[in-house]
DNA sequence: TTCTTTAATAAGAACAATTCTTGATAAGGA
DNA sequence: TCCTTATCAAGAATTGTTCTTATTAAAGAA
C-alpha cells in the first residue's frame, strides 16, 4: 500500500478522501458542538444562518446527512416529530420531557449487553441500539404540579403543569 | 349520578364510553392479531381491504391512531420510515433487520430498571421505554455472507447478501 | 321499533419534513 | 493555471400523515 519508506506524515496516512471540510459544514458541526441540545434541521438552519447568512435548509440536510454518515453526529428520532442531532457520541439514551419537550442526554453509568436483558435467537447479531425514555425531565421534575401530557414546546418556556407519572413497570 | 338503587347489572358498570365498536376498527385490529410481522399503515390497508373492500386509507390511520391511543396496539418507528403498527403488548425490544428489512420483537427475560443502567439526574421521572436495536434476525443471520448494508425489503424476498456486524460496545 | 344524537367513515385535498433536481460555485489535484 | 468533481443555493417534487367535508351508521332515547 505505501510504496515508499519515507515517513513525510502525508505519506504515513492512508489518504483519508473524505468527505470535504467546507464552511458550511464546520458551521453545521459547531453549531451541534456549540450546545447540548437536540435541535431540529431547522432549528440548525436558524443558528447557521447567523454565521453563514447565505446557507440553505437543504445544504443544512445535506450537511446533517454527511455528519451522521460518517459518525461525527448522531440522528435523533422520536415518534414522527421532526429529526433531532446531537453531537454527543458517548453511549447515551435519550429521555423526552413529556412536558417541555425537551431533549436530555441520560448517559449509560453500567454499560448492559443487550442479551442479558432481551432474548435474543440464534443468529441475531446487533450492531447499534438505540434507548429512549418518555417522561419527565429534572426541571419539569421539580415543581409537582399536574397536567396532561403536552405537545412539544419550546424547552422551559413556561413554568405551570406537568405530569408526575409515576413510573409503571416497563 | 345514578338516581335509582336498582341492581340491574348495567347500572354497577361505569358506563364505558370507550370508542366505538366499528367492522373497520375490528378489522384493523385482527390484521394486527394475525401475524406477528409489522405492518405499515400501508400494508394493514392492504390486508384490511381483502375483507372490508370500501375501507379507506385515512379510516386505517384513524383506527391504528384509535387503537394505539387505547393501548390496545403499539406504534413503532424507525428513524425517519413509515410507522409500523404491533399487537403485541408485552413488554418486548425491537430488532430491525439491516439484511431484510423486517421487524422481530424480542422478549425482555431479565426486565432492568432504567436508573440499573442509565444516569437520571434527580427529578427526573420515566413513563415509558422504547428500546430498538438495528442488526441481522436470525432468519438473516443463519446465511454468513457479506454485502453493504440494503434499504428495506420485502422480508426475506431474497436470501443472499448481509452484513454480519460483529457486535461493537453498546 | 323508530327517532335522535353523535361518532365514524370515505374521498380527496392539504400539510410538513425531507429529498431531489438544476445550474452555479469552489476545492484540491495535475 | 486548468480540470475534475464535490458541494452549494434555490426551489420543485415526493411521501407519509393529517385534515376537511359530506355521508353513514352506532348507541341510546322515546
Amino acid at each position: 500500500m505505501s510504496p515508499s519508506l519515507d515517513l513525510a506524515p502525508s505519506d504515513a496516512l492512508p489518504v483519508k478522501k473524505g468527505p470535504r471540510q467546507t464552511e458550511q459544514r464546520k458551521a453545521v458541526f459547531e453549531a451541534l458542538m456549540a450546545r447540548a441540545d437536540h435541535p431540529s434541521a431547522v432549528e440548525v438552519f436558524l443558528r447557521v444562518k447567523t454565521r453563514v447568512p447565505s446557507i440553505s435548509l437543504a445544504t443544512v440536510y445535506n450537511c446533517l446527512e454527511t455528519l451522521a454518515a460518517s459518525g461525527q453526529v448522531r440522528m435523533v428520532n422520536h415518534e414522527r416529530e421532526p429529526s433531532r442531532y446531537c453531537a454527543n457520541l458517548s453511549e447515551h439514551a435519550h429521555l423526552f420531557c413529556s412536558h417541555c419537550g425537551s431533549v436530555t442526554d441520560l448517559p449509560v453509568h453500567t454499560p448492559m449487553p443487550p442479551d442479558q436483558i432481551w432474548y435474543l435467537p440464534e443468529g441475531v447479531t446487533i450492531s447499534q441500539q438505540e434507548v429512549s425514555f418518555r417522561g419527565t425531565c429534572a426541571k419539569c421534575g421539580q415543581h409537582p404540579h399536574s397536567a396532561a401530557q403536552a405537545p412539544p414546546l419550546p424547552p422551559h418556556s413556561r413554568t405551570a403543569p406537568l405530569r408526575p407519572s409515576p413510573l409503571p413497570p416497563i
